[in-house]
DNA sequence: CCCAATAACCTAACGCTGTTCGGTTCTTTG
DNA sequence: CAAAGAACCGAACAGCGTTAGGTTATTGGG
């Protein structure tokens, strides 16, 4: 075959087929090849739409990513803001867990990447915030996100099976440790975010005060 | 050649290797060959050693692992503990940022993994943190750190440039990009922690109030 | 309207990877 | 002193990302 009438491939289409085997086989599972395979395709063709594996990789997670809601931050109230954001991330990042590697190692499309950070980082300075702690409390958010990912969706349940017998001493049935895994790791991010966001709050009211005497000192 | 009359390689031998050429070349350009290469011996020797060269990655991460530091937690002040924890964790990282990937993805050996996590969830417990509150706090702080590292190691410096502009708007000297990004690093990190230590807190005084109401009711 | 350029597929191949096989020689054990 | 096993070797396998060069269908310009 040479070229088809109409064409087979198209750069959503691969993408999607892409997102398709990470998500059922793992990423490392994933090779051109297959890709090519599931579009009844040769691997060489793929290269006329996406010039490397990462580039595709990249298109992938920046796809994935767009999901993440910045948009609470518009009523000007930092803490909402933060924690809009912090859980459709972590959201985004639970749906698709075997990309978490491609999304963790550098932002894909660096233009909506940076749009994002750039609406982080304007919703904090809008609310009070110095723009060096906007700064700080936009990456530490990040942190904890991207952190509670690794930990919860990157690896299997069953490893710390010693971790949660405190919990739930008597737990013997295997099949219930995914759920419990699952509901004590949401529980741990629910609570570092908020006790993040607690801590947070004299610093806001002391930076703001300092803020204040500087201006009319 | 054939068996020669004193051995050639060992276990630490191939791990030293191993790990000084993920510091200087990364992760991604390690190879068995390039391994063996380096130790002046074929690769299919390395297997006489290791059966897989995830056995020997994860056998260099636990390695790595060693230096984190639970021995704070034994004087009874969890807070302490854990800023002791959190530091030396992050610190090891550090080290070896290339290695990251690695750690991130599991604990290698089980047994010494298990038995540090032993170590944080004890002392916590010890020092009056409920069980339940125990896991949670562990893993919350383990977040920090692992996603901290991932942001601040896993990529390039000169990714973010526009984050760093509100800190430093004069900066142009782009040599200095290195430093600057981490002192923020650094910066986030402790804020993040001293804020998440801060707002556990009053959690803290809470659980023991009501801990202590049931005993006595 | 036709011809050139380009786009979209193909087959074949390159150099790399982790790993296995079977062979050889040295050391250790009984 | 023989048998067992350990530690190396060379060669090979299947799979990887990617490139080169070929073929055909569509498209844009004179």
């Amino acid at each position: 075959m040479a070229r088809p009438k109409t064409p087979l491939l198209s750069k959503p289409a691969i993408r999607q087929v892409a997102l398709t085997l990470i998500d059922r086989d793992g990423l490392e599972k994933l090779s051109m090849r297959r890709i090519a395979q599931e579009l009844d395709v040769q691997a060489a063709s793929l290269y006329s739409h996406y010039r490397t594996k990462e580039e595709l990789l990249s298109d992938v997670a920046n796809e994935v990513m767009a999901h993440v809601d910045v948009s609470e931050f518009e009523g000007g109230d930092w803490r909402a803001g933060l924690i809009a954001w912090a859980r459709s991330y972590r959201a985004a990042l639970a749906e698709h867990p075997n990309l978490l590697p491609v999304i963790a190692s550098g932002p894909g499309r660096r233009e909506e990447a940076l749009r994002r950070a750039d609406a982080v980082h304007g919703g904090l300075v809008g609310a009070g915030w110095p723009p060096r702690f906007a700064t700080m409390i936009g990456a530490s958010t990040k942190y904890l996100v991207v952190g509670a990912a690794t930990n919860s969706f990157a690896r299997g349940f069953d490893d710390d099976v010693r971790v949660y017998q405190d919990r739930y001493p008597n737990l013997s049935q295997a099949h219930r440790l995914a759920e419990v895994a699952a509901e004590i790791d949401e529980d741990s991010f629910e609570l570092a975010l908020t006790a993040f966001l607690d801590g947070l709050t004299p610093v806001f009211e002391r930076v703001r005060a300092e803020a204040a005497e500087t201006t009319q000192g």
